[in-house]
DNA sequence: GCTTCGCATGGAA
DNA sequence: GTTCCATGCGAAG
């Protein structure tokens, strides 16, 4: 950078007196001679005072060749070789960066450019224009002229710096001329909008129709602006927009750009405008014969947007209604897919790292093309990807047989996958699969609920596939099954933001159990919906859960210690008591038959026969109140009466001294179950008493604290602690020994643990009871 | 009995 | 009512 920078308008020279801008001239200009002549703009906003002669040479265009000809940065014009001063401030305005390389000056740049109103008001939108015109003459898809070519209008007190052109030229080139796609993204080039642009009013910046969709989202108030928040932008479709897609924002503290509040709503003039190509990928046609394996033919299936705004927004498959689609092999795509035939949740999202991860480093355009959250059918074994049709129609090889061909992707890892693309015929339709996934899915790691991303990488025109973990989009994610290596990164937590505006809490979580008629499952399925579907009732029924555990008749338990809480330990397992809906079940349990035999021999063997003969809905409960993936769950002889691999609650419990012990934030079933056991029975045991109490004494003169004070004192609800702070943990067997004899003096309350809601009533006469201290 | 393939089914959009 | 698509399921290997 060439240009003069020491000398200061208003810093050195007495306020009556400057000198000249040029620091190779230093001509003092004095207030009371003719106006100083005004030069380039700086940095600041302000312009360049300079006296006579140097504002001549300015004027003339000489500046640099005058005052910088010893300097480097000089380049010739590709086109008519005259020498430019690039780099320096001077000559910011006099050329412009071609995409293919070298430079051009702003005269021949302007020769082969139609000036239209509204268009070429200021250099820099020539640059850009002129940059499109090169960039589409570079490359062989179409370039026709749109309404939002040139719409850009400069920012006067912006766009006259060179850092800004340096900048500007950058994303016109990387960003605006991608030849269109959804966005047509260079890896490493940022393609959110920077941060100075935060400063454009867009109401300046935008003119004419444009101006008016501004507005328009102005009026709609979806505006990145409304957001201060929202300083990450992403390119995305908005079904909610006539266009379908829009500037979105999401929340980035971490990130310091600011949004661009534009929406591209399709303009009078843009529809009325039939040359707009909208960059749409066609699909591949092959022959049918074609068995070897395929890649996307790089190029082949766009179309460019001229427009720097359609060509950095819009999205493969958007098509305006009004808009003519012209596909450069002469398909017209437009009628056949518009986009509002594509579903949102198909909609790609992609971010920086994203493309980073799917490209690394190289100099590739990233087209991404849909995405899909993986079913439980898709990451099954049997290795069918169900494509979404559209998608498979319009992003994939046209197949006419339903063979399909072989379809070549890359993962984002760099490896190379071969899937067959293919369908089936299904309703008078086709139904689209990518066979031959599963090593894929378990490379990646990939679980119903993540979401695989296809995107084509320019100029290779090579398919992709990245991959979004589910966990990722989730606080509840677990680190170990966290890819690091592949992920990508969460969306931000107010996911409101998060560019696809698609259900969010379907889409970033796993999917919905269906709810379809439960036909013959097999064995496998069965435990599989027992697991996804039951499990749910099983969750909503846990305190009538709790209340079906009943200590086995006629037992002595030993009492035993954990963390100061007192337990009874049977040598016998629980009795599961019946709930209304399993007393017509004749599985019922073995437990029921037990105790409603009044232990009879015959009714205990009985017992046991049946216990074997569970109904499925007990046996799920039970395993569920054990859990399939205890540490303790190896089955114990402790409990003769129990068949060996029975995994009762007590069963599951080691021998004492033998089990490892339960971390007090242990949550798994076991200790999980005794807590709600202590909630229930605290409960239960303390609105009793307060009942009782009451009864005796007006409720208003009794605090609860004289009610249970071991309650009020542990119970969490009274300290603002959260239940598992509060909740002892089982800490096992192994050092229950110990604390037996270590555990203090306690205050026991006890609790019959054989209450039954249903028959609270009756007085239990097998005289069970549970010793516990109220937490 | 297991896996794969091809189609059918039916809930959801 | 239509279409999509997740998944069931029987046949075949």
């Amino acid at each position: 950078m060439s240009a003069p920078v020491s000398n200061s308008a208003s810093a050195a020279a007495p306020p009556a007196t400057k000198i000249c801008f040029n620091s190779q001239c230093k001509e003092i200009v004095a207030d009371h001679q003719p106006p100083r002549k005004k030069g380039w703009r700086l940095r600041s906003g302000e312009i360049a005072e300079l006296c006579g002669r140097c504002s001549s040479a300015f004027e003339q265009g000489t500046f640099c060749e005058t005052f910088h000809s010893g300097v480097t940065g000089w380049r010739n014009c590709e086109t008519c070789r005259k020498r430019l001063h690039c780099g320096c401030i001077v000559s910011a305005q006099t050329y412009i960066y071609l995409d293919a390389g070298g430079v051009e000056c702003i005269a021949c740049a302007t020769k082969s450019l139609p000036k239209t109103p509204n268009q070429m008001s200021s250099p820099s939108m020539l640059m850009q224009h002129v940059s499109e015109r090169r960039d589409s003459s570079a490359k062989p898809w179409k370039s026709v002229t749109t309404p939002f070519s040139g719409q850009w209008r400069q920012a006067p007190h912006m766009w006259n710096m060179t850092n800004m052109q340096s900048d500007l030229q950058q994303r016109l080139s990387y960003e605006f001329d991608r030849p269109c796609s959804i966005e047509r993204l260079t890896p490493g080039r940022r393609h959110y909008i920077s941060a100075h642009e935060k400063n454009f009013e867009p109401e300046r910046v935008i003119s004419g129709s444009v101006n008016n969709i501004s507005q328009d989202r102005y009026a709609h108030g979806n505006t990145g602006e409304n957001d201060p928040n929202s300083t990450r932008k992403l390119v995305s479709m908005d079904p909610s927009t006539s266009s379908g897609f829009k500037i979105e924002t999401k929340p980035n503290p971490s990130s310091n750009l600011h949004p661009l509040p534009i929406n591209l709503q399709t303009s009078p003039v843009a529809k009325e405008d039939s040359s707009l190509v909208v960059g749409l990928p066609v699909p591949f046609s092959s022959s049918h014969g074609a068995k070897g394996p395929i890649t996307l033919p790089a190029n082949q299936p766009l179309a460019q947007v001229t427009s720097p705004l359609s060509s950095q927004l819009c999205p493969p498959h958007i098509t305006e209604a009004g808009l003519q689609v012209q596909m450069r092999n002469g398909r017209t795509k437009g009628d056949a897919f518009p986009r509002t035939q594509l579903l949102p949740r198909y909609w790609p999202t992609i971010t920086d790292q994203d493309l980073q991860q799917i490209s690394g480093s190289s100099q590739t355009i990233i087209t991404p093309l849909f995405e899909k959250m993986l079913t439980a059918s898709d990451v099954a074994r049997i290795g069918r990807l169900v494509l979404p049709k559209k998608c498979a129609e319009v992003y994939f090889p046209t197949i006419s047989q339903p063979e399909g061909l072989p379809l070549k992707v890359q993962d984002t890892s760099g490896r190379n996958w071969t899937f067959q693309f293919r369908f089936w015929p299904n309703n008078n339709s086709r139904m689209y699969v990518l066979e031959g996934v599963t090593p894929c899915i378990q490379a990646m790691q990939l679980q119903a609920g993540d979401t695989v991303t296809f995107s084509r990488i320019d100029p290779e025109g090579k398919l992709v596939m990245g991959f979004r973990k589910a966990s990722s989009n989730s606080n509840e994610q677990d680190p170990k099954t966290h890819n690091s290596g592949n992920d990508l990164p969460s969306p931000p937590e107010d996911q409101s933001t998060w560019p696809i505006q698609k259900d969010v809490s379907i889409s970033r979580s796993l999917p919905v159990p269906s709810k379809r008629k439960a036909k013959t499952l097999g064995s496998k399925n069965k435990r599989l919906r027992i697991e996804n579907e039951e499990s749910m009732d099983l969750k909503l029924t846990w305190e009538e859960a709790q209340k079906l555990l009943h200590p086995p008749p006629n037992s002595s338990p030993s009492i035993v210690v954990i963390e100061g809480h007192e337990f009874e330990e049977y040598e016998e397992a629980p009795i599961l008591g019946k709930m209304p809906y399993l007393t017509s079940n004749q599985a019922g349990s073995a437990c029921i038959a037990a105790q409603e035999s009044g232990g009879s021999k015959r009714g205990k063997a009985k017992a046991q026969k049946d216990n074997v003969e569970v109904s499925d809905r007990l046996a799920a409960l039970a395993s569920l109140a054990i859990g399939e993936n205890l540490p303790a769950s190896q089955p114990t002889t402790k409990h003769p009466r129990h068949k060996p691999g029975c995994s009762c609650i007590v069963c599951i419990q080691p021998p004492s001294g033998k089990g490892p012990k339960h971390k007090p934030e242990c949550n798994c079933n076991v200790c999980l179950t005794v807590r709600r056991r202590f909630k229930t029975l605290r409960e239960k045991r303390q609105s009793e008493k307060e009942l009782e109490i009451s009864e005796k004494q007006p409720p208003s003169t009794i605090p609860p604290s004289d009610v249970l004070p071991e309650a009020r004192t542990n119970d969490p609800r009274s300290t603002g602690a959260s239940p598992s702070d509060e909740i002892p943990s089982l800490k096992g067997t192994t050092n229950v020994d110990t604390e037996i004899s270590a555990s203090p003096p306690l205050k026991i309350t006890q609790i019959d643990l054989n209450i039954q809601p249903e028959r609270e009533e009756e007085p239990s006469t097998l005289q069970q009871t549970v010793t516990l201290v109220p937490y």
